[in-house]
DNA sequence: CAGGCATGCCTG
DNA sequence: CAGGCATGCCTG
């Protein structure tokens, strides 16, 4: 389009509206004498400069405290009507505050005088309502006249990272020094948690929350009935924040336990021997969950974390390499960023995915309840990446934890499987248990070679000499190659007899024998 | 800061800065007598309509062509002022045209009627300068009588992928048909070049633009003498776009040649045999290029180019894989993320990196002279993806083409050679010779195969059974295992005997002999 | 650096 | 799906 025509449709548009608008009456015809001369009421030498202070009108719509950071709506002259108006609609604020464990100052700032930590605990260990100090440390709360009782719509921890915690809040009629006082609060209320629970976890769960806010007598706040707590559309999902997760298994209150079908599908096998999984990468595979009613209902969650199995790698999460955590991949089409580094996915739509920087990830469902006349519920879930991926597991063994746990991550029960996401899991299956059992035996064997040494030998036998050695050796001719089988299995032979079947010289005889038969 | 303070400060800032203002003087005191009626003068029946389209001022600081899109800046009433303040600064316009070979046009928009191929070219055969069609074509070019002669700042191609390309001009006083005329001198320009010139190469090089304008006397345009041409920091690299890109050796009218150190080092290794390098990714291998030198002096780079080895992929550039291009590599630091796709990397600071999209990608590099006494100038080179990379090259075998060109992209000759990056440049390059001579044979062990078949076998020997059998096989007790292993060797031995030292079975006994070695 | 394992993937 | 190759990487 050229410009003259875009200038020409501008002109007609603002014309033809302005036009169509109720327009101003004829002005009247104004006969005027006029005569004029100084009125010195209004030199400015006489009523003073022109714009003064009282005569710009200026009022905001919501107060910023000292050390709060946000818009800040003003208005000016005819604009303060304005804002009074904005003001006095009371849309609710939402406010973001950031907390630190072991810093507490005079003032609840974060630049304001520390508090010596030993007192902090002094003024947090008993009940804080009843604490002069307590409330010295609150005196200058300067709680606005004119304000009325903070009202509390929503509040949840949305950052938690030791020592440091960030709040978000959203409320109407707060104050600066509120909000400082609520933060302290929490800190007060889990370390005094911590001191009278056995349990030294941290955690700020929505019932903390929940709970400081309504034994919280001192900041005299309302808290709104529907206050979002986990309904919020962003829930709190609880993580857990280990360093190295715990990964014994632990039947708990209820006899949590886990089971996983021993058959296995083309795609992936379960070793009883080993408790371990093998599964191809994107398979699909189950696990049926068992645990016993508790009397009191409890909504019941079970958490899949993957872990190093290695003690020196436990303590780093487990993420999805490069390129299985690509977008452009398409079973993480449309998810987050976080969710396309988690490397277990559950099928469920209620699965969350949590942890992320430097915490371990792991995903949470909520475990439902066994069809009727089912003892378990089953899950199924799925991997994306494989142990061998350089860019990421870079095979390293992979264990799963599986933990039985309430809404606010309270953990009841935890049972641990080995896996290994991989393209054979038949052949790896194979190996490892056959490497499992050149060290440990299995139960049969066991017994049978502690009668070993009971067992009398043949002079001729070394009762030292039962090493095994795998023998890797090239020869020419099919022929040949037989006849070193033969040679192996007849020495084995010589020996089971001699040994009373005694393992593992009875089992490399079979596997001999096996191998005899493939050059038939 | 607090509320009160910014309040405080922004009413203290508007009243100081009003009262430094000129302030009105005082108003007059004025003593009216009022008498009212209609004034018919300023009834809309008798004045027309409030707002006339003639009292709507309005203007343009920038104007746009009907076929131009970008920003136009207009102002109204007041604001045409502001829009002829920054009409007359005259600051520089950028646009970016986009011209398509083989479709002319009438009045040389995209949309116009086509003018007939066939036409297109006598057109442009000939000199354009001269010809009467040309002049009639361009009579429709409308220049603004007002308009000063086009000023161009800057100009270059940015884009070329046939029959398609775009051009960047920075310049002031340009005016639409200027610009749509100078694209259709560039495409005349270059057919003109291609028929009088015998290669049929297509480029728009700095030079050509450069060129266009000087010698178009029709368009009448003024180049700033500091105009940005190949000086520019994104100077102009002519790229190869073939589909797929030649690879037959070709020494061309310069003797061109290249050469590899046969004895490579620890990083690498070549195959004189295959012709092909074997080399760990990351680590640097020199080519030595030689190439006569012609009387006119003629600056000379060569490109490296990786490409498929295979016909079915020839046709597919080669890119790096995603792990191999991430930015956070070390060796991809700071580079922009088209050189991070490149699999070959130039050690020299004058190396550019061309291709992409679609395109296959090369480094090009200034070729220089050889030091005094040399016949060769040596460059050095990394790969930093290997062919293994699944998400990469996938296990595709790469061969690299070096082409000796002018700074045009005119080929004046061609080497290939394969190239591998891998872990084990020994054993890869050893093994793919060793298949290589299985089915192509060479002298040395080719005449000894043959000598197997004349040499008289002993009787219990079978000149077929002589595959080779990797035997795995466990068994229990040393004893047990130097036994089968002796007893293997002594199998290889009569064999090596029987059959007067023949291979395999000689190598199967040395591997024997050493196996039982490592027993002792 | 050779030997050999680990593990994806191709082939019949 | 088993067999076996391909190829990175670990170990001595
Ligand atoms: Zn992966
Ligand atoms: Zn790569």
């Amino acid at each position: 389009m050229k410009t003259s025509q875009v200038r020409r449709t501008i002109i007609n548009k603002v014309c033809t509206e302005l036009n169509e608008m109720e327009c101003r009456p004829p002005i009247k015809h104004v006969y005027i004498t006029v005569e004029v001369k100084p009125n010195l009421a209004d030199d400015p030498l006489v009523v003073g400069e022109r714009y003064s202070h009282d005569n710009l009108l200026c009022s905001w719509s919501n107060y910023l405290g000292q050390l709060t950071s946000g818009i800040l709506i003003l208005g000016l002259k005819d604009g303060t009507s304005t804002a009074k108006y904005i003001r006095e609609n009371k849309s609710t604020r939402a406010y973001r505050i950031k907390g630190v464990f072991g810093l507490a100052t005079e003032d609840y700032s974060k630049d304001g005088r520390a508090i010596h930590q030993k007192k902090m605990f002094e003024l947090c260990g008993v009940d804080i309502q009843s604490q002069t100090a307590y409330e010295l440390a609150t005196q200058g709360l300067m709680r606005p006249a004119t304000s009325k009782t903070p009202l509390i719509y929503g509040i949840r921890c949305i950052d938690f990272k030791l020592p440091e915690f960030t709040i978000e809040i959203q409320c109407i009629n707060e104050y600066e020094m509120y909000l400082k006082s609520l933060i302290h609060d929490i800190v007060a209320y889990n370390i005094k948690k911590m001191t009278t629970d056995s349990d030294l976890k941290v955690l700020i769960s929505s019932q903390d929350l929940r709970a400081i806010l309504d034994e919280d007598l001192q900041l005299n706040t309302f808290v709104n009935d529907n206050m979002n707590i986990l309904d919020d559309v962003e829930e709190v999902i609880p993580e857990q924040y280990d360093d190295v997760p715990s990964s014994e298994d632990y039947s708990g209150p209820y006899n949590f336990d886990t089971f996983i079908d021993p058959s296995g599908n083309k795609n992936w096998m379960f070793s009883a021997m080993l408790n371990k999984v093998y599964i191809i990468n994107h398979s699909n595979f189950s696990v049926d969950f068992k645990w016993d009613f508790p009397n009191d209902k409890i909504e019941f969650y079970v958490r899949a974390m993957p872990i190093y199995a290695s003690p020196q790698d436990a303590h780093k999460p487990v993420t999805c390499c490069i390129q299985h955590s690509q977008s452009t991949e398409r079973y993480n089409a449309g998810l987050p960023k976080l969710q396309r580094q988690h490397i277990l996915r559950s099928i469920s739509q209620h699965a969350r995915y949590t942890g992320g920087a430097d915490r371990h990830l792991s995903v949470v469902l909520p475990l439902g309840n066994p069809q009727t006349g089912m003892e378990t519920v089953r899950h199924t879930f799925n991997f994306v990446c494989k142990n061998s991926c350089v860019t990421g597991i870079n095979r390293r063994a992979v264990d799963l934890i599986f933990t039985l746990e309430d809404i606010e991550g309270n953990i009841y029960g935890r049972r641990k499987i080995g896996v290994r996401v991989c393209s054979c899991p038949k052949r790896d299956k194979t190996k490892e248990e056959e490497e499992y059992k050149k060290y440990h035996g299995q139960p049969g064997p066991k017994s049978k070679r502690r009668k070993i040494v009971s067992t009398k030998k043949l002079s001729f036998t070394d009762p030292n000499d039962v090493g095994l050695y795998s023998i890797n050796l090239e020869v020419c001719g099919k022929k040949n190659a037989k006849a070193i089988i033969t040679y192996a299995r007849n020495l084995m032979a010589s020996e089971v007899i001699d040994r009373n079947n005694d393992e593992p010289f009875r089992s490399c005889f079979n596997e001999l024998t096996n191998t005899l038969k493939s050059y038939e």
